[in-house]
DNA sequence: GCGCCACTTTGAAGCGCTTCAAGATGTCAG
DNA sequence: CTGACATCTTGAAGCGCTTCAAAGTGGCGC
């Protein structure tokens, strides 16, 4: 009898329990009804292979149960690192994460934003937001916020993750002075987000309490791309004796770059990574870098979108620290010769 | 005038330009109306900031302008790169890209496509798809699937790009037992998809034809799990004098697993990686692995979705192929002591 | 037995857009 | 000037679900 081929809707559970299509819908989210109703909503329902769709529910009730979790630049593996771990945390029965790359464009990040406000997702996770805009405040009254890495302007209602940039910068220039090093380069995410100014602005400022020379770059995440930063930097005169790499991936450019001109790590030059990529460990030497604490920090967007989309409540703000792990890729600077 | 605060929608169009709604609908799109018509509308909605809203748009037509990339498990590095290039490049002032992952779970990645569905996504690109479940079938019906890695089965339009793992692995045998290797581990995904057995069941094949003794060990893709299996492996007897990994990040494990056990590659065991990773080639020694033309997938893809919705047509099959990258991590067997 | 209350159930009105079929308008041949 | 035809335009019916307000139900105290 019921076999029409046709995927079923409310209706034809109604149908079948002989109830409306408003006490159905009531049941089957058990809001409503009694508990003999709601048994025989659901079994109805799982006889007939009833599955909401949720685009008519979006539009009814102006909610999805999807997440978006925003990124500005997927070539960047720490972002990459994140949005996997996002994604796979966030799904759940009633629940599911969409990934969106912005491709490192900061008007795409708004404009996605704004897409996924449209598709009524409940919540929006953006690694690391533009700040610079002002939108903000107008997509964040439409939908939950959570802005990861940077503080969000303007809005109310704020939700963030903040990394603690002065303490990972500062950590990593003291650490480069504490060796002897007087002049080091440190390669930054190019400046297409304004996000990254507050880091340069840290770095440039500690440097000088610390009589450090530094020159600040920007730098692609891709290999061949900070390669090429890289033998900039090397071949340059007079060369650094250090370089500070606010990511692994650019490091890697480092490497790339230093194995090419035949510079040695660490004793001719010293590097030190930013965020702890896995493959960081194996490179020779093992990469100096930052550990941040990823697990907790997902536990972290978790509980705030659980607790945005089901209460409707913000929590405020928590600031992620930073920890060096040193691995033998930094040294002394070499003696003048 | 029209300053409401409530994001217009058609009807205010409609009004501004005392057209009925339906001829804004089909003017907006271009489908009819007297040039004058379209352009009036066109202005209208511009001077409003009218912006279509995709979920009524979806429940009413059936489709949706999105695609989805969903992707078996976002650990692996390669699909990764590969789930990152497909969202910048599918992007497009039409057209957006959800990146969904399955994590490794079969059933999860058919009910993710199911939501796909749902969502009216116009097609799925899935990597690597489950070729096991005939569920596919019901689901190609619904929307293009493309799948990129191994065959669809008994879904009658197909689109399928497949990575030519005959060659792949054939070549990386020869080579070991070129090399003179007699006794080779071959660490593969672990065989939560069924995609994985046709590499096993030809790695099997070859090796008997090459006289070759292999073993294969299911393997995580990261570098934790990567590593423990590795060490597994290396500690039993008899060692492999080689180990083949079907995935960049597996051989990162043995990278670390051997380091921590002081055997030195190539001269005491040599290892070939299968998906070329920006870093591999930075590890001591570097990596030989294989390249698989990563730019162009990506290309045929896009070609792929683009045509799917396009014309509703299906292109049919193309297969990828590799070329060994050597670097040095494979060298002849010790001589037996 | 009546009225009140708490709760379940229902009809109907959307959500914002598309699309079908019918109506309106205009053009051109005869 | 009429009829046939091609186009443009429109009213109305959905798409499948939610939600509001009104209507129906039963239990309980008095």
């Amino acid at each position: 009898m019921s076999g029409t081929g046709r995927r079923p809707t409310l209706k034809d559970i109604a149908a079948e329990t002989g109830l409306s299509m408003a006490a159905v819908s009531y049941a089957l989210r058990g809001l409503q009804g009694t508990p003999e109703t709601q048994a025989r909503v659901q079994e109805a329902a799982e006889r007939l292979g009833y599955q909401a769709d949720p685009v008519a529910r979006a539009l009814a009730s102006g909610r999805s149960g999807s997440i978006g979790v925003l990124c500005a630049s997927l070539e960047d593996l720490w972002q990459q690192r994140l949005a996997a771990a996002l994604g796979r945390e966030l799904l759940a029965p009633d629940r599911n994460a969409w990934i969106i790359d912005s491709a490192g464009d900061a008007d795409r990040q708004l404009q996605l934003a704004q897409h996924l406000v449209d598709h009524r997702a409940d919540a929006i996770v953006v690694i690391p937001i533009d700040p610079g805009a002002k939108e903000w405040a107008k997509i964040a009254q439409q939908a939950a916020v959570i802005a990861i890495g940077d503080a969000l302007p303007a809005a109310k209602a704020k939700s963030e993750v903040l990394f603690d940039n002065e303490a990972g910068v500062s950590t990593a220039l003291r650490r480069l002075a504490g060796a002897g090093h007087r002049s080091v380069a440190v390669l930054s995410p190019s400046r297409r987000f304004e996000v990254e100014r507050p880091a340069e602005e840290i770095a440039q400022r500690i440097a000088f309490g610390l009589k450090l020379k530094i020159r600040i770059v920007p730098c692609p995440h891709d290999l061949a791309g900070a390669t090429e930063v890289a033998r900039t930097v090397l071949t340059s005169t007079p060369r650094p004796t250090g370089i500070l790499a606010l990511a692994d991936s650019m490091a890697f450019g480092v490497y790339a770059a230093s194995a090419e001109l035949g510079i040695k790590l660490p004793d001719e030059l010293s590097l030190l990574g930013y965020d702890d990529q896995p493959m960081s460990q194996l490179l020779c030497p093992p990469l100096s870098t930052f550990h941040w604490p990823l697990d907790e920090l997902v536990a972290d967007v978790v509980a705030r979108v659980t607790s945005a989309v089901d209460t409707n409540r913000r929590v405020r703000r928590t600031t992620v620290e930073p920890t060096l792990i040193e691995r033998g890729s930094v040294a002394a600077p070499p003696s003048r010769a």
